[in-house]
RNA sequence: GGGGCAGUGGCGGAAUGGCAGACGCAACGGACUUAAAAUCCGUCGGUAGUAGUACCGUGUGGGUUCGACUCCCACCUGCCCUACCA
């Protein structure tokens, strides 16, 4: 009998007791860095961890085999909201609530036996991990990579908090956590500088990541190439802007600023002021949602003030508008109605003038008066002063020299892309390492006082306001630099920062001289294969490229990505097809599927059950399938056949050859990740293995390699069973320190084959052929066949197509 | 508005441009059983036919090709990302 619930737990504690999967440096091997994006210690192990680490752990498995040496390790990005929000709920202390949730999960984890080497966990919620993660703070802090500014910030109303531009989503701007929708504060925060490499995100040369990541983070940054001009107001103040569109820059009939900008205080005159300002409170209250619409009717103030246009002297007046965002390029815009469609509505409206500057070449001359939309399209330059007449090919590269020339401007290069808020006013994070001197401004803790440690004495008020804002003494210190009275900031840090270098903590997570032992990354890093959902296509996964990139440059990290090649999986939706989640009551327990079928079946099933990158909805009868299958390898191996026949030659040479093509595609489906097409291959293998063993294979040579390259196939999708059947079968502990079979590539060889043959590409017959038939002999014996030569209707082939072992195409 | 991904039986899915539907689930028929479960055997895209077999069939319409689920173009549907981005 087949009992995974007495054998899975005996192999784990051997495992374990054996250290079976410790991975240690060895230079005599290749290494091999398998990584699987870390949980969130929730509390549960959802089914969706089983489906994203279940492969990802057959796949190391699977490369150990093939003789490397292996790195899967495991960890908790234990920092995060949920465990305030328990703690305000529920009185439980974040870090008791955390580190329970740790323990259970530990135990659910350990119930997958993953070959998981525990002695390089690493919690980002211990003081001995956010150290370092404060470290590095203090790195870009002291190299000008960490800044703080004044800015308007999104702010999640019930998180309590700020927010990164990443972390708020969709169309209604809702809080990545909790959906939320967000407000815009005007807060002095800590940010990071990504946008310094923005350009060098957007390479993904050398790097095995899937197109549609590339194309998520690639639009993220959206990268826009145009020109920055300098318009001078009447009073000599300088309003940069941001055009991809300098050839129509004699077309600037108006200037348009964000109700934000700072120099609208500047250019208001007194007339306007009233107007002005009541507009900016407007625009001040309005949401964001609102605001960003783009169907809405545009709406602006005249600010009474003029600017010249740089090219051509013209006085053009300066309005306000809200369709022109602060948050993007200088916030200030020069507006070319003609051939803008924003500007062009807006100048309709309050009935600003319209200057065609651009004739594209397929269109009647443009009259501004009859015009009812904006013309965008690119074309020759008309009223453009001296370089009236340049053609659309050219305009763009000729109007960028003029401006260069006259240095009213340059080519610029802008992005959407923005640095990262990395502030939080949250207790359950990684304080920020800064102390705030009235004398000094802010300094960096020094290193010997780190880490800034949490308070454990905090308590939780209903607002949800940080604890450490409250605390009585935590807050107040002395300054490093002059030893005068001081405060910590009490902003803590986006836990992204925890997760932007937690594979480096992995490779030595006690080591206390610096975030990672420099022996350890020399020889496990880069990261080989990362493995995680898509949903962190345009946060972690950018957060950490941008982390590497920066630690590269301070000279801490080396190369040019810490991730090689990324593979996502897709998501287990419930038997409804809906999302899983407790309100709908459609959640699947991984605790209860391993009591019930035990982790093998629960495995298997998971790589079987859909293609891992697009996931699918769960079934509960089709794990069946898993169950039978393992149930059949168990007595197909253990059962000798009753009432043998003794097996001719033909069927073992027909069973060696299915076994060593099994082996063929399987390495290869290993290679690529098609989990699904493994398990499958291996169930058609035992299908015809049980053939072979009623034809009297048993106990036969080719029935014990058989049985040998099978146990081993299977050992990375379900380790229980195979070392189990491993040891009953008379081999030696353990099958998951075996080397990968071999391919006999003569084995695979057929010697019969069975061609196709078409007539005008239809399928006709099929005949059957020794493997070595010449191209004449194929021909000729398609088509001397019956059914051929009928559906040929007496006429002349006109072309016969060949392809070898495969077909024969007969045109008439 | 911009960008991306997907569309194959009742379901999940398979198929280096070459036999569409492997493998599995469900369903149906049968064997074993007093019965059920388990197990085993068989059927399982549609239409016509007792059958051999024929015709149709991979979202729709075109194209390339001796040959298209696969490549190209257009469209439809669904999902995801993004958006007054200057």
């Amino acid at each position: 009998m087949y009992k995974p619930e007495e054998i899975e737990p005996k192999w784990q504690k051997q495992w374990a007791d054996d250290g079976l999967y410790h991975a240690d440096i060895n230079q005599e091997k290749p290494k091999f860095y398998a990584l699987t994006m870390l949980p969130y210690p929730s509390g549960d192990l959802h089914i969706g961890h089983w489906y994203a680490m279940t492969p990802s752990d057959a796949r190391a498995r699977f490369k150990r085999m093939q003789g490397y040496n292996v790195l899967f390790p495991m960890g908790f990005d234990a920092f995060g909201l949920p465990a305030e929000n328990a703690a305000i709920q529920r009185g439980i202390h974040p870090k008791q609530w955390t580190y329970r949730n740790i323990d259970n999960m530990r135990r659910q984890l350990k119930s997958m036996g993953a070959m998981f080497d525990w002695r390089r966990e690493a919690i980002s919620a211990d003081p001995s991990y956010y150290r370092w993660t404060q470290w590095f703070f203090i790195q870009f802090f002291k190299n000008n990579l960490a800044y703080q500014k004044q800015a308007p910030v999104d702010f999640c109303p019930n998180c309590n908090t700020t927010l990164a531009r990443e972390q708020v989503q969709g169309e209604d701007r809702h809080c990545e956590r909790c959906g939320t929708p967000v407000i815009k504060k005007n807060l002095t925060q800590w940010f990071f500088r990504t946008t310094n490499y923005a350009e060098e995100l957007l390479d993904f040369s050398g790097m095995d990541w899937p197109e549609q990541v590339q194309t998520l983070q690639t639009n993220w940054i959206n990268r826009s190439e145009g020109a920055s001009v300098v318009f001078k107001t009447e009073n000599g103040d300088s309003i940069e802007v941001f055009t991809t569109r300098p050839d129509t820059l004699w077309g600037a009939t108006f200037m348009v600023l964000a109700p934000e900008h700072p120099l609208v205080e500047k250019v208001t005159t007194p007339a306007q002021k009233p107007a002005v300002e009541s507009y900016q409170e407007q625009a001040k209250h309005m949401g964001d949602i609102q605001r960003e619409s783009a169907d809405r009717e545009k709406t602006g103030v005249f600010t009474g003030g003029y600017a010249i246009n740089p090219v051509n002297d013209k006085k053009i007046p300066i309005w306000i508008a809200d369709y022109v965002l602060m948050s993007y390029g200088t916030g200030a815009i020069m507006a070319v109605p003609a051939h803008d469609q924003r500007d062009f509505e807006f100048a309709r409206k309050y009935d600003l003038p319209i200057e065609v500057v651009i004739q594209p070449a397929d269109q009647n001359p443009i009259n501004p008066a009859e015009m009812d939309a904006a013309v965008p399209a690119s074309g020759e330059m008309v009223n453009s002063g001296p370089l009236t007449g340049t053609p659309g090919d050219q305009a763009f590269d000729r109007a960028v020299e003029y401006i260069a020339e006259r240095g009213v401007g340059d080519k610029s290069i802008n992005y959407r892309l923005r640095d990262w808020l990395i502030s939080r006013q949250r207790y359950w994070g990684a304080p920020i390492p800064i102390i705030h001197c009235p004398k000094c401004g802010a300094v960096a803790v020094p290193n010997e006082d780190l880490p800034v440690e949490l308070p454990e004495d905090v308590e939780w008020l209903p607002t949800g306001e940080s604890p450490l804002k409250l605390h009585p003494t935590w807050r107040m210190t002395t300054c490093p630099q002059c030893g005068g009275e001081a405060e910590r900031e009490t902003d803590t840090m986006d836990t992204f920062m925890c997760s932007s270098w937690y594979h480096l903590r992995y490779l030595s997570p006690d080591y206390d001289q610096y975030p990672f032992d420099p022996k350890e990354y020399d020889y496990w890093m880069p990261v080989d294969t990362y493995t995680g959902g898509i949903e962190h296509a345009t946060m972690h996964l950018i957060y950490t490229r941008f982390f590497h990139k920066a630690c590269r440059d301070l000279g801490i990290t080396k190369g040019k990505e810490p991730m090689l090649q990324l593979r996502n999986q897709g998501m287990v939706l419930g038997e409804d097809n809906e999302k899983m989640s407790k309100s709908r009551g459609n959640v699947i327990s991984p605790d209860d599927l391993v009591a019930e079928y035990g982790a093998d079946t629960v495995r298997a099933y998971l790589m079987f059950f859909a293609r891992w990158e697009l996931g699918a909805p769960w079934n509960s009868s089709g794990i069946e399938g898993s169950v039978r299958w393992l149930r059949k390898v168990w007595y197909a191996f253990l059962e000798p056949v009753k009432n043998a026949k003794s097996a001719n030659k033909d069927v073992l040479r027909d069973l060696r050859r299915k076994v060593h093509q099994t082996l063929q595609s399987v390495t290869r489906d290993f290679e690529n990740l098609g989990f699904n097409t493994i398990v499958s291959g291996l169930m058609e293998l035992l299908n015809e293995m049980t053939t072979a063993k009623s034809a009297g294979a048993f106990g036969t040579d080719a029935w014990q390699e058989a049985q040998s390259i099978y146990l081993r196939m299977m050992a990375p999708v379900c380790p229980h069973i195979a070392e189990e059947l491993w040891q009953k079968t008379g081999h030696d502990y353990s099958i998951h320190t075996q080397p990968w079979p071999e391919v006999d590539v003569a084995a695979t060889k057929e010697d019969e084959i069975t061609l196709i043959v078409q007539v005008n590409g239809k399928l006709r017959d099929r005949i059957t052929l020794p493997a070595n038939v010449s191209e004449e002999q194929a021909k000729a014996a398609a088509l001397d066949s019956e059914n051929v030569q009928h559906f040929m209707e007496g006429k002349p082939p006109k072309k016969v197509i060949y392809v070898p072992g495969r077909l024969v195409n007969i045109v008439v």
